[in-house]
DNA sequence: TTGTTGACGGTTT
DNA sequence: GAAACCGCCAACA
């Protein structure tokens, strides 16, 4: 049955949720990137359209979607109309240094969903 | 309808 | 080791 399943083309309807999803099981004080949110949710090699999702998002949505970063470990928009500024003071807040640069330490926070083991 | 852009990633030169 | 290019697919003009 042709769920579409699989290498479905197309991004089902449920594409914002399954990505909200695993964002929202992000912990505190750690760090994914678009690409890891992507895979996580099903759907690897599409990045931009995870990135496409969280920018719809919300201000009161409860998705710390500001955890969420490239994998340069680096804010984009830093000075855009996206308050880019203010999602750095977040991760700050969880105890996630990062720099005027809105650069990160990507690699020592990590976030390593359970790969099975 | 077609063309271009985009909160990116990975690979190659 | 660093930089540039290409590729994925969807939404927008």
């Amino acid at each position: 049955m042709p769920t579409t399943e699989g290498r479905g083309r197309k991004l089902p309807p449920e594409f914002p949720e399954l990505v909200l999803g695993v964002v929202r099981r992000i912990p505190k004080g750690r760090l994914a990137s678009y690409g890891q949110v992507a895979v996580l949710a099903g759907f690897p090699g599409r990045p931009r359209q995870v990135g496409m999702v969280l920018k719809g998002l919300p201000q009161g949505s409860r998705v710390p979607w500001h955890r969420v970063v490239n994998n340069l470990g680096h804010i984009p928009s830093q000075g855009r109309h996206w308050s880019a500024l203010e999602q750095a003071r977040r991760l700050q807040a969880e105890g996630i240094p990062v720099n005027a640069d809105g650069e990160l330490d990507l690699e020592a926070h990590r976030w390593r969903p359970r790969v099975a083991s």
